[in-house]
DNA sequence: CTGAAAGCGCTTACAG
DNA sequence: CTGAAAGCGCTTACAG
């Protein structure tokens, strides 16, 4: 019989503590229902100053007694004071909160840059605040109405595509701003190229003696899934091809702008149907080139394939990928914004990395493959998961 | 020669658009370096009203004429107003704000749990705050420190395990708080057994047959951690067994509380090694068993394993796993805390979900597999990830 | 339907 | 070193 979880003896839902409303309050007289927090006012009548010294001594100010001090800090722990956020920032007007605005959330490049940006964060006095956008029609509404309100003192902004029109419209709030994964003179920007990246990797391909290169992209308006399919499409002509349109494929579902295993799935399957077969697959994505291996796996038929990211599961998969430095860009993003934020008229400064080749397993020529498996008595056409 | 990126091409660092400054400011002279934005007076000596009728546009009270209210909002509109979240917040005493504490923001449960509680904070008007504590000795009071500040109006605490004593101490900030994953009678609470999980994980090894049944676990300090292998224990004693300490091991780093691919792979490794081999193991998380697969495979040695979790990427690895519900538990967070926003004073409820074995491919038991690949000519050892 | 006024909890010149 | 006072930008009874 399986196991009778323990939770069940933990005791039932209980009613509140007993002292539920026992916070201390010397001077407000509490109303039953309601509890009044302490407020500066509080420690200065009961210090004997005036809130003017209490505020200082908060504010790390050198112009208060060391008597009045350590009184007052003494009497704010007992009585559980702390300034509100709410009250400072208005009346310094500065929130000490930095947003971060992004479509989706779960994504593994936003997660990786989410790292950095963290980290940075970490280093300064901010806060952070997530601010979700819903993929809709009015995507600049909603980032104009979460600066509108005037929350943060500085956005990032990451992988939300506007026209040039719309992100001067938003120089309108004067507030600091730096985009990552996408790219406005209006502001500090950090990206990849990712122009450079799929040229690069296509023409890795080609090099290594493909023909028939595939292409798995995403939904036909990320900014940076049109900018691969140009880079794949220059490194063909200049390799004195042309580009074939049925060898660029994609899945059927638009969640998370196609970035999804399912769809990387989904389009190898398609591209292994086709009548006559491509050599070689460069991948918008390692999330989707990950469906694609798998894809092949199912069909028990091999391509070549490079992905584009280097999320943590790449290096697992042995899946050659165009890498980003999705860490550094974020904490990049950050620094920057901090900088705008003391500085506010510095010149605008775009910062655009160029993605490196990360060569695996799963792009090896089959000539490669053969050579090294010889050793063993299989077949060229093996699982590019490294077994 | 390797594309040259379009990038470069960009316009050179340029300098602030010259509009820089043009926010429309009909009534306060501005000084040359200092933009004050548009506040609620500005409206009010616009449209000849005062600022009550015109807060009362932006509060949707009735009770003001279609006349005024067309002409504020038109002006709203021409002048770029919006009304101050901060201002709001301390006139209202409502941030209209949530905040999620978690510990490692970089965590695939963490992320899971998140994209609940994304999903249901959009059908709410409040926004998400995310507060990173760092791992130290001062857990308690950062988790007081991110409360007293008083940004927000309820919390959700993710994974941080303190003592009793210590989330009572919280209590006095009287402020709405729900626990994901860990537990406290004085707050709601929702997570998954995992005394439960791990009891079923490792008597469904023991019913199929397995005698020396190794555990992978994480650091001790961490709680889940912790239940899971009592859950072990007991369901090994339940089938007449003793725990044998050497089978338990873990990974070295303590990074993301030793719940890494790496930490599965150093412990897999040192089970590989041990003079007596293990016939099966339970791993304390999917993304350490997805490192204890890597390490299998490198060694050629297979074991039937089953994790922790079910995250996105273990049905790729064919991984089978005690899953738990994070999406769920995120929404549900969410829920509960709404909830009590609403009403304060209603009954602490705890949730606990039971973890679901999900079995997939790399659970199956050497005899399985053998009659399975008697179809081709494998050995009973072949890798655990799907072919 | 509307306005004057008090208040939210702080900060910060200014004047001792 | 300290206090009185004005101000941050809103909301909300209260009294028309």
């Amino acid at each position: 019989m399986p196991y009778h979880p323990e939770a069940c003896n933990r005791p039932p839902d209980s009613f509140p503590d007993p002292n539920y409303n026992a916070v201390w309050k010397p001077f407000n007289q509490a109303r039953e229902d309601f509890i009044v927090s302490v407020t500066i006012y509080d420690i200065a009548k009961e210090a004997g100053v005036s809130i003017a010294t209490v505020s200082r001594v908060f504010n790390n100010s050198t112009n208060v007694s060391e008597k009045s001090r350590t009184k007052i800090l003494q009497l704010a722990k007992k009585m559980g004071y702390h300034p509100q956020a709410m009250a400072q920032g208005l009346a310094r007007k500065k929130s000490k909160l930095i947003s971060v605005i992004v479509p989706v959330i779960s994504n593994y490049f936003f997660m990786e840059v989410l790292e950095g940006i963290q980290e940075q964060i970490g280093n300064s006095d901010f806060d952070l605040n997530i601010y979700n956008i819903k993929i809709s029609d009015d995507i600049f509404d909603q980032v104009e109405y979460s600066i509108k309100r005037g929350m943060a003192e500085g956005y990032v902004i990451i992988s939300v595509h506007l026209s040039e029109r719309e992100w001067k419209a938003l120089k309108k709030f004067d507030v600091p701003v730096t985009l990552v994964d996408e790219y406005s003179a209006e502001y500090d920007s950090v990206s990849v190229d990712s122009v450079e990246g799929a040229y690069n990797a296509t023409r890795y391909l080609m090099e290594n003696g493909y023909e028939r290169i595939a292409m798995i992209s995403a939904i036909s308006s990320s900014k940076p899934s049109q900018d691969r399919i140009s880079g794949y499409r220059r490194a063909l002509e200049d390799g004195g091809r042309f580009l074939v349109p049925e060898l660029i494929v994609t899945g059927s579902s638009r969640a998370r702008d196609g970035f999804t295993e399912k769809n990387g799935y989904e389009a190898m399957i398609s591209l292994l149907e086709l009548p006559e077969l491509p050599d070689a697959c460069f991948c918008n994505s390692d999330i989707q080139a990950i469906g694609a291996i798998k894809a092949m796996q199912d069909r028990g038929k091999y391509l070549p394939i490079i992905g584009f990211d280097d999320i943590q599961f790449s290096d697992f998969f042995g899946l050659s990928t165009m890498r980003q430095p999705m860490r550094e860009m974020g904490e990049m993003a950050i620094e920057k914004l901090l900088n705008r934020i003391e500085n506010p008229d510095a010149n605008v400064s775009h910062t655009v990395f160029s993605p490196e080749l990360v060569l695996r397993s799963s792009s090896i020529s089959p000539a490669a493959m053969a050579e090294a498996s010889s050793l063993r008595d299989d077949s060229i056409t093996g699982s590019s998961v490294p077994s």
